[in-house]
DNA sequence: CGTAAAATTGATCTGTCTCAACGTGGGTGG
DNA sequence: CCACCCACGTTGAGACAGATCAATTTTACG
């Protein structure tokens, strides 16, 4: 069965996985819910019964304010979950809701009990946990503090790295099935100036996205105007930081 | 020792905790080291060997841009800890400062395995971990998506009731020892902004937040202009909402 | 084809920033 | 004990990034 093959990949990109692991994973994601564009897997103040795992497709955590604003506070790619420990929570405070079709896969706190008993397991499942929590809190610094510019190539340069940690990449070009309204309600801007900001990266031949594929035809150089550092989603242990921060 | 009293009375917010627990927790807390105003705790890149408790005083996660502006991730009051599972990352990616004198427990790996292994520690560390998530994606929204005089009223109603839960509180009084820079770099406005934004709400007999010390006068008032909903901060089951988010 | 959603473009408006000055309080060294 | 000093708070004026409003074009899809 193929279906966990994302998720195996990225959770083996943070504790190596044994045989008996990948077993008990696919086993896991066996069956999967297929959810349309613009289901929604839970919304806020749902009784929270269930982690899941998004085994291909789309899907987006986000908010709403009473005015009807949106702001999308991280997407689920195939191989992503929602945090393992989330039944520990009575409520889910946050949306979530399918941008592209998606299989995905409940795990119910039982089953997510029995996948932490494998230590190698449950070590890559909290490993992933705080990447998902630093991915957070980059996003809080790409929206207080950076341009419009820097934004929307921040966030590019992000998907990027993390599709290909999954093999949803070839040559810094992926599929992004993302309208241009939705990643203005990620990075807060308005659709208007999204588009005025992906015409001007093309303008600048940093990156193209048309017909839902985003293509980077200049990495390095796209990081440098986005003031892009991948530490945050990777385990390596690097060199210190320069800049005291 | 009375230490670890606001880290008990934060943590037996999330799970009832038994005695041999409460001893464990004083034990771990019973060493604390003190750090003055500005002191770092670590900085981004920086081996990640411990995790620490703030046992009183006032601490700040953070990142800083090339360009030396400063995104404030989260406080740590009296009883805020970092993720306990934080030694699972190699390195830190945020920097950690103190911003008012802090009595500050570190708790090595082994520490807090020894913890986790009562499952009632357990259950609290593990909910405490969610709803500190839950923070920064409310402040993510923040940002994001609400005016400067929203941001900071938000910023308060939270403050007040996170302290209020460790007894900090005295009728929506507190001590809050932050500059308004600092609270700038935690709502992304400007210094002079949030001057403005302080008179305003002084001017409306909302707040008062002078010589380190806030006072809400209506607390109701304020979370309506806020658009506050303290569910996130809560565990108590309580009904859905009836919004859609 | 036809229709609706999404992208694109232009014109105008505005919340917040930046720069610049001045006030103020508490700490420190002479 | 006073005078200076420095960080922080306060206020004003002008600038600008990005929002909003309003068409128009393009694309996706039944």
């Amino acid at each position: 069965m193929r279906n966990a093959s994302a998720w195996i990949e990225r959770l083996s990109g943070f504790a190596t996985l044994g045989a008996d692991d990948v077993a008990l994973l696919e086993q896991a994601a066996a069956t999967p819910r297929l959810y349309g564009s613009q289901e929604g897997l839970a919304k806020s103040g749902d009784a929270c019964e269930f982690a899941f795992v998004v085994l291909d497709g789309l899907a987006c955590e986000f908010k709403l304010l009473p005015d009807g604003r949106r702001q999308i506070l991280a997407y689920l790619f195939a191989g992503d979950m929602s945090d393992a420990r989330q039944p520990l929570m009575p409520r889910w405070n946050h949306a979530v809701c399918v941008l592209w079709p998606a299989r995905v896969a409940l795990l119910s706190p039982e089953l997510v009990r029995r996948l932490e008993q494998s230590p190698a397991t449950a070590r890559a499942m909290g490993r992933y946990a705080l990447v998902k929590q630093a991915i957070t809190r980059e996003w809080l610094v790409n929206v207080g503090h950076r341009t419009a510019f820097e934004r929307v190539s921040h966030l590019l340069c992000e998907i990027d790295v993390r599709l290909e940690a999954v093999g949803l990449t070839r040559d810094h070009t992926f599929d992004l099935p993302l309208t241009q309204a939705e990643m203005g309600d990620t990075v807060a801007l308005s659709a208007v100036h999204v588009n005025r900001t992906l015409m001007e990266l093309r303008r600048l031949k940093l990156v193209t996205f048309q017909n839902r594929q985003a293509s980077i035809h200049d990495c390095a150089a796209l990081r440098a105007v986005a003031g892009f550092d991948p530490h945050y989603l990777r385990l390596e242990p690097e060199p210190a930081h320069i800049d005291g921060n």
